[in-house]
DNA sequence: CTGTTAGCGCATTCAG
DNA sequence: CTGAATGCGCTAACAG
């Protein structure tokens, strides 16, 4: 016999499960003696109780479904590390799913997520398209977008306010005295690529310098494209002084190529970063970045997922937090 | 009515549940027409099957327990991506659990991942203690240890050869001619640590450099610790010429401090790191080091354990995988 | 080809 | 204070 249940604990106890289920879950109305009975033989049968039927007859899993697009971007691995914390505390075990970017994928984990009865989901959408989203919604199963938000439909959310963030990135190279500044974005479907693009492109006009559309390119998260982009562009003699990336992942690619070009940072070419990740300051020139706080994305979005879930939170309107972004000041720019 | 099941289903089909099922997983037995008449009434009520249930019976969750201990080192990150991809491809979720490479944080997530039945473990063991590990193999869960192994008891291992990486590592020192070499090592308890430390003993011993107990140091695996920890080597006036560290995470540290000393690296202090994390090779000084081929770890860990599940190994001794460390030569070193 | 019965392990009625 | 009955949603065994 594999597990032990509280059938077999019964018995032994020569009690019905019922009072077993009362004595194990610090229910009233067990005797004291009954019940250091039950736990002393609980114990010595070593049991453990089998939470996929309590689930079912709960109707809770204490558990929730977690949809990031990478894991191994250290961005985003900082935010799986906040929501895994914050979740443990509040005893939910999280499931993780990688999205790769795809929205295929992003559609394939939701559907198993919902079938494994998740009580929640935290997710950072691919946003190439939405009908899975709407889907979760439907059913009413909550969810909370985290680092990235949708224009054109309601869900709760937590993130940075990533028009600012672009703005004061590209602002502090300006003061810098750059005027020809490229920006390496994201994917432009992802509202904190297009965002930041935005803040850029807010920056410029403050300060009277014309937008160029050639001094926009990219729309990738993955390093290596970003090294062979900036290999390119190097090559091509685009007109530019400064680089602002959309994240520090970014920003380590482009770096390489320019160190390969023998440029000297920040004199040849400034960089903003963005995120502030951990290894931003350890580099040999440590990183000018638009600090994120990561990991407080995560338990913050965790919490708000979870007093949706419990009910604490009887708001109507779906939940949104804002974080201010602020840039960090360091070597490369 | 939040969720549909099968018996809305049969319900409006009017036929039996048993039919709904057999329908629904494409068991034999059904007519065509009476199939088809339920999957479309299935997909008009937007059912979703019930994988508690399903587990619940079929005693089989298809999910995996994952124990790192901690998601946002790269290394383990890396793991965690191999292990999900994997995963995923065979039909698995997982349940993700931090260990803070604490042993009470592992053996809390352990209980828990059992009451949630997974149907195996994998884990990259704090080894402080294991007796949590023994219950689980009582209990005959398969489980597979990634990138670390026990001495004393027997699982399923996937690992490096960490006594060969940590010799490779040393040698390539010595044949730059270093001979005053300090390793910043892992806690000790932790096999890999261990083990890369015999592999810079045995180096040492076959090119008759004697081994100076002061030269080791260090016992952790966080990359503000080592920091901290060069900085004040740096001032006690160690006398050595190159650093071998534990990990590429730990050298990031190191690097630091030895930067901010005005040191050269490599002239000054020569460096050699370990993982081959992405970093490594875009860093300003690109990192010399010994690779880690941590996504296969992953994946090769997580099929595995998934043979072991679905009984396609019918092995009566543990599994053993141990990948050979390549060095990396870059240029810190 | 289809339906009935039963039970996975648990906790909530409702009676005593 | 305790127990019997019931059902969460699903499927395997058995009967027709």
């Amino acid at each position: 016999m594999s597990h032990v249940t509280l059938r077999d604990i019964a018995k032994k106890a020569d009690v019905s499960a019922t009072t077993v289920s009362r004595a194990l879950n610090n229910k009233p109305d067990v005797s004291s003696k009954t019940k250091d009975k039950i736990l002393r033989i609980a114990k010595n049968l070593g049991y453990t109780s089998n939470l996929l039927a309590k689930s079912l007859r709960s109707r809770k899993s204490k558990t929730i479904g977690v949809v990031l697009t990478d894991i191994s971007n250290p961005f985003f691995a900082a935010i799986a590390k906040g929501i895994e914390s914050a979740a443990h505390k509040r005893g939910y075990s999280i499931i993780l799913c990688n999205t790769d970017e795809k929205y295929e994928k992003e559609e394939e984990a939701l559907q198993v997520l919902v079938e494994k009865r998740v009580d929640g989901l935290l997710i950072t959408p691919v946003q190439k398209e939405y009908q899975d989203i709407l889907r979760i919604k439907e059913r009413r199963i909550p969810l909370v977008s985290i680092a990235r938000h949708f224009d054109t439909i309601e869900t709760d959310s937590v993130v940075s306010d990533d028009v600012l963030g672009g703005f004061l990135a590209t602002e502090y190279l300006i003061k810098k005295g750059h005027k020809r500044i490229l920006y390496i974005s994201g994917p432009l479907h992802v509202s904190s690529a297009s965002e930041r693009l935005k803040g850029y492109k807010r920056a410029l006009k403050k300060y009277k310098i014309p937008f160029k559309e050639k001094l926009v390119r990219g729309y990738t998260a993955k390093m290596g494209k970003a090294y062979t982009l900036t290999r390119r562009i190097l090559k091509e003699k685009l007109d530019f002084t400064a680089i602002f990336t959309f994240s520090d992942f970014l920003a380590l690619g482009v770096m390489k190529a320019i160190r390969e070009e023998k440029l000297k940072i920040p004199d040849d070419v400034a960089i903003v970063g963005y995120d502030d990740i951990e290894f931003a300051s350890a580099l040999e020139i440590p990183l000018t970045t638009v600090h994120m706080p990561k990991y407080r994305l995560g338990t913050e979005g965790t919490n708000m997922l979870i007093d949706e879930i419990e009910g604490r939170s009887t708001h109507r309107k779906p939940q949104k937090l804002v974080f201010k972004p602020e840039l960090i000041a360091r070597k490369s720019a």
